[in-house]
DNA sequence: CCGATGCTTCGGTGGACGCCGAAGCATCGG
DNA sequence: CCGATGCTTCGGCGTCCACCGAAGCATCGG
């Protein structure tokens, strides 16, 4: 097992609360400079530079420097992937603690998943469109049946996923919610959809999505979602 | 982030080598023994013992004892899809090594994934289904077409995955072959209903799957797959 | 040219953890 | 009842690595 050491190195990477911490703070895709990273981890700059240094060596993260200050950015939606497959077990190995995820009311309600939409608001968009039978969900694989095609793409949702039949889908289980939400093309269709309509908005320097007036009312002409009773 | 460092601590678990190599000896969904994850990870039975015992603490791992030995699997898929995450950034990491995955040719051209094919057959199938328009896949998602959906059906694959329109599917990148396979459970699918027909057949004490007479008929008359020429 | 800012490298310290030998419990076979 | 097998716990050793203070380079603003 010529790889194995390979991938330990990686899981290694992924094992460090500090290195964890600057992950999961580059998850929404912005690019941060090492300062940063180092206040999001709680640890000095020369402590952050060491890690980012391991972390651009594996190829986790690029970095591409402007000026005296040096972004860093998550190298592939592949590493995003990892860290949902972490924070997921992660949230199952503490035994039933009843709270999962993040405190904070705002990234509860929605936020973005990498390129995608998640929290409350994206569980209740994937829970409408399976009413609707125009998507299938499984733990493991989903399916748009052929009429969720036809009304997506009556929807224009096919245009920002770059033309027809190209909304390829996957589930990817919530972390707070812990139930599926919509990833893949699909999910990244409806996140830019609707923060082009301005139906939701970025909450800056942070990965939390506000939700307009304009966006609850389409959200509730077209899926029947209501703003929750209780946030 | 109180959530911070549990995730952490699943990464330190798949950040050591044996702990890595007896995790990855588990990947095709088999029980093993605690000892046969030792030899597997090159470590003493104590030592064993002791990785063992962190992995079912964070429900990586489930165990159940038969008599005197104590049989441990992967706790859920969800385990294997981070390992697969893993592979794939790891192989990335090792920036050009043209060699990628497993050395063993029966490894390399048809294995288990947890519940689907790998390798080159499972590459070959996947490119099959795509080159049909059954299935469209992406990077990050795949998608079933109606056709794919009726001729799948029509195979007789829906009763494997139970019932129409049940073919719920994903992408997995294939570790040897660096290029998608299906997954999800139209991967499942395929995956038993080709043990089922006796297309292949798992080699016993492997992930390896080896290909019948039978199954080299079935493969070329279906998805016109005929074995590589250099093996 | 100079100080300020952002980031890095270097050295030394401390804690954490993987490893094995030895010994202790369970279970099976006879 | 006995020895053999499978697995675990315990103790001590060795190593690795995250951390910070201090110092060294780059870049920007003036």
């Amino acid at each position: 097992m010529v790889t194995t050491v390979s991938v330990a190195q990686v899981g290694a990477l992924v094992g460090d609360p500090a290195r964890v911490a600057m992950l999961q703070a580059l998850m929404d895709g912005r690019a941060l400079t090492a300062s940063e990273l180092a206040q999001a981890a709680g640890i000095t700059p020369q402590t952050a530079s060491g890690h980012l240094a391991q972390l651009a060596a594996a190829s986790l993260v690029t970095v591409s420097k402007q000026g005296r200050h040096r972004y860093h950015r998550l190298a592939s939606p592949e590493v995003a992937r990892l860290l949902e497959s972490l924070m997921l077990l992660a949230s199952n190995a503490a035994v039933r603690r009843p709270r999962t995820g993040p405190r904070d009311p705002h990234l509860r309600l929605a936020r973005t998943c990498y390129d995608h939409m998640a929290g409350w608001l994206g569980v209740q968009l994937a829970d409408a469109l399976v009413a609707r039978n125009w998507v299938e969900l499984a733990e493991d694989g989903a399916l748009v049946t052929p009429e969720g095609l036809n009304r997506l793409a009556a929807l224009g949702l096919d245009a920002a996923a770059g033309g027809r039949a190209k909304l390829q889908c996957r589930p990817c289980l919530d972390w707070s919610e812990r139930r599926p939400h919509l990833a893949g093309r699909l999910g990244a269709a409806l996140c830019t959809h609707s923060l082009q309509r301005g139906w939701v908005r970025r909450q800056s320097g942070s990965r939390a999505l506000n939700v307009t007036p304009a966006g609850w009312r389409a959200f509730h002409e077209l899926f029947d979602i209501r703003p929750p009773a209780a946030p």
